[in-house]
DNA sequence: TCTGGGGTCCTAGGACCC
DNA sequence: TCTGGGGTCCTAGGACCC
């Protein structure tokens, strides 16, 4: 059966929802109708583009640029920093409302969304683009933010579709519209075709979507190997993928922070990483989930990155016992060299409920994990600074 | 005061087993 | 004593997404 996807996505969404917290707490001006980004802490040595506004983008900033060069770009540029919390709550709004239209949704990001309307013609007639155009004056009136949706017969279309022109527009990439409106963009344009395969096809001399589709396959895997499938596929719109709901069990929880200064000293390396793994394994805990693999991840000073992993026979779940083990890493991994961010990432997860005890662990484990929830839950309740371990306090 | 942070997926190579 | 080959697991690194 011939399906009908919908692809949602938040027209600059960073940058539309400061604005919406701004208006909505008294601030005159619509940041939307300025040139304005969303920047992180310059001081923090965060200092990139997050969101541009539609004039921003005008003078040729761009996404994850530095401040420091948006700025020469443009000199009056107004900078506003990011709101996480709002944006979450304002993400977790639009995907209830949209369940209104379809319990069939894939959350693909904090401002994406895909929605499987197949079979849905007896509730909403067949107008999909006036059931689009609907939806999405909704989503206007309602919450103060504009949408950009897409439709097609799969994911892929129905993504490309939205992209199309900017903002507050419907677009449709049916099949018999893949000559037309697809073939004539560059290969970059191609969803899940990056920077680095671009300039390969480049050099192959491929650079529309349709000198793609028209490439030998074999000529492709030569460069490409199983890439090559799927460019090939997705060049002539071709994408089976089901919309799926993200599934609830993460692959991999991490974290990681770039410094203030570059570090160089083992103890201070030792103190951020405590903090991020009280960080980790406490959302490891609320999602109820245990780690096998722990890992540590760095950047340097020359912008260089490396990591270092271990997989335990057991899987845990405590803050010391995860602790152990990123002290072990940087031991092992550590280069010496002047660290610029560092981090730590969790992952082979399970919902395991019980720990195999191997033969000469202590049978320790089950209680050390009890008292973790139960500091678990004066956190959630009372906040962070309501009980601290006497180890953590010398470590702040 | 130049270059974030949280993810997923793939690949190459080594260890180890039979 | 001249050195096969398939399978699995693990690690490091990289591409790509928003």
């Amino acid at each position: 059966m011939e399906r009908i996807i919908f692809h949602i996505d938040v027209n600059n969404a960073f940058l539309s929802w400061t604005a919406v917290y701004l208006l909505r707490n008294g601030y005159k001006q619509d940041i939307r109708q300025i040139p304005s980004v969303i920047g992180g802490d310059e001081k923090a040595r965060r200092g990139i583009v997050l969101a541009k506004s539609p004039i921003a983008k005008k003078y040729g900033i761009v996404t994850a640029e530095t401040l420091y060069s948006a700025r020469s770009k443009c000199p009056n540029l107004q900078v506003f920093p990011p709101n996480y919390t709002f944006y979450k709550e304002q993400s977790r709004k639009l995907y209830t409302y949209l369940t209104n239209y379809t319990p069939v949704i894939e959350q693909y990001s904090i401002d994406e969304c895909f929605l499987d309307l197949t079979g849905t013609s007896l509730l909403y007639g067949n107008d999909y683009v006036a059931l689009a155009h609907k939806i999405k004056d909704e989503i206007k009136e309602k919450f103060g933010f504009t949408v950009n949706i897409g439709i097609g017969e799969n994911k892929l279309c129905a993504k490309m579709a939205s992209d199309f022109e900017k903002p507050d527009k419907v677009h449709t990439l049916y099949t018999y519209e893949i000559e037309s409106k697809m073939w004539p963009l560059p290969v970059d344009d191609l969803f899940m075709l990056g920077k680095s395969s671009a300039k390969k096809l480049k050099e192959l001399g491929i650079r529309t979507i349709g000198d793609l589709a028209k490439t030998n396959i074999t000529t492709l895997k030569r460069y490409f190997k199983s890439q090559a499938i799927y460019f090939q596929q997705a060049s002539r719109g071709l994408d089976t993928t089901p919309v799926l709901p993200r599934s609830e069990l993460n692959k991999c929880i991490s974290v990681s922070r770039t410094l203030p200064y570059d570090y160089t000293k083992k103890e201070d390396l030792e103190k951020v990483l405590w903090q991020e793994v009280e960080e980790v394994a406490f959302t490891l805990r609320q999602k109820k989930l245990y780690a096998k693999t722990i890992a540590i991840t760095y950047k340097n000073n020359l912008f260089k990155s490396y990591s270092h992993q271990l997989t335990l026979v057991n899987a845990i779940c405590t803050t010391p016992e995860i602790y152990q083990q990123v002290l072990l890493l940087l031991e092992r991994s550590w280069k010496n060299d002047a660290i610029r961010n560092i981090g730590v990432r969790l992952s082979d997860l399970s919902q395991q409920t019980y720990q195999q005890l191997s033969l000469f662990e202590s049978s320790t484990s089950k209680k050390e994990d009890d008292i973790e929830r139960v500091m678990d839950n004066l956190i959630t309740k009372f906040g962070k600074n309501s009980i601290m371990r006497a180890s953590s306090k010398e470590k702040k």
